[in-house]
DNA sequence: TTACTATACGAGCAAAAGCTCGCATATAGT
DNA sequence: ACTATATGCGAGCTTTTGCTCGTATAGTAA
């Protein structure tokens, strides 16, 4: 049972059987990690499921690991895209309609199939292990803090870094545990509009944030 | 390697060396799985940590998800043990300082070992199963209701069964996640009081809920 | 002491999982 | 058609893991 633990592919796929080949195996190690679990995700049981031989896999994949990896990286290039896409309309809105955007496309995601969401997030981080992580994370990251200086009218005075950091970890762990455990908070758009709104009242201006925002806005109303 | 599923004690010590001798096996899966992650946590990997042999772990543990088991209560109860205790002095201030009580006791806790509580966080829910969850999170989540209904005069109107869940799991994921990735934002306070300020204005009441609230506060004052 | 029970041990077997290698087939280039 | 290379196969070998069982020791009670 020796393990070897490289995560990356052995060889690229030159002809086109072999690179379908390559997808079936991901497409595979998605349908066992969801309908059987982790535990069940060994070579052998992948390859039987996609219908290929051992030997096949190991041409191309070293180990479960790098099958592991590969879907992963599927998934986050998947998310990545879902996100931008839907972000880039509402880019010059306002605030609340950008943040909603976004909660909805992470809903959305994540709706289309929770089993497998959770088990890869657990095994994220398994992987990446000290590793840095390129994946759709740091881009992600990135989306926030850019968000937050664009509309610099509309949010109050933060820590970009901690801000950034709060938002993306709170709206991903929220609609990832719904889609896992509470579809019916789903289902109906309660739970998305409670996360907007967490969302909002945390970045937005409030009266709370006048005197400290008395330098960029230089009108100060009475409060009271 | 037949491998027996059962959760629970196969039997429970009588004499004060075999009480022992199941802490210290506890004690050994949480070292193996802190140091040495989950793939090796295995029962011969556990037995030699512990320093005692394989037949003396089966007597007492039915295999590995019994451990496993036994360890995620060992953390429950301490974690919900160290929330009940800091929350009960602060159960008749203010809203603020109530939830940087709560907030503030889940980063202590989480920071104290913060390796062994992602790994278990991971195994949660494979062990829960489609088990009811009997452990702190229900326990929690009543806790934070019943905050939210005493503290009535500091809380706007909100869904409070979704509200508890996206208090629950905002402040969980928040604390638990700096503590693995970002020990540096938990060091100096700024990440807990931002968390804070997330949860005190999602949760109280501000002027742009003053007219939804009319019906509980009588005065309704002129807004803009 | 004696008898009885609980506890501890660890070699070692059976099942599972990881992985290879020799051979067969498909594709591409000429 | 012929050759070279890429691809695919799966029996079966190796290592790991789960777990038992016969034996030895420690505790308890008379």
């Amino acid at each position: 049972m020796a393990t070897q633990a490289s995560i990356f592919p052995r060889k690229t796929p030159r002809q086109r059987r072999s690179i379908e080949l390559c997808e079936t195996l991901i497409e595979a190690t998605a349908r066992v990690l969801r309908d059987e679990g982790y535990e069940a995700a060994n070579t052998n049981r992948i390859a039987e499921v996609a219908g290929v031989s051992v030997g096949s896999l190991y041409q191309y994949f070293p180990g479960k690991e790098a099958l592991l990896y590969a879907l992963l990286q599927r998934q986050e290039r998947r998310q990545l895209d879902l996100l931008t896409q839907r972000l880039s309309p509402a880019l010059n809105g306002d605030l609340e309609t950008l943040v909603r955007s976004a909660v909805q496309a992470l809903v959305d995601f994540y709706r289309e199939d929770p089993e497998l969401a959770r088990v890869l997030a657990e095994q994220r981080r398994h992987l990446m292990g000290s590793r840095s992580l390129p994946g759709s994370e740091r881009a992600f990251s990135d989306l926030i803090q850019t968000a937050l200086r664009t509309q610099s009218e509309q949010v109050r005075r933060l820590d970009v870094e901690v801000a950034s950091f709060v938002i993306q970890r709170t709206v991903d762990a929220l609609t990832l545990e719904a889609a896992v455990r509470r579809p019916d908070f789903l289902k109906d758009g309660r739970l998305a509009e409670e996360i907007v709104q967490l969302l909002v009242r945390y970045i937005g201006i409030y009266p709370a944030d006048l005197s400290e925002q008395a330098t960029r806005r230089p009108l100060p109303p009475d409060e009271g």
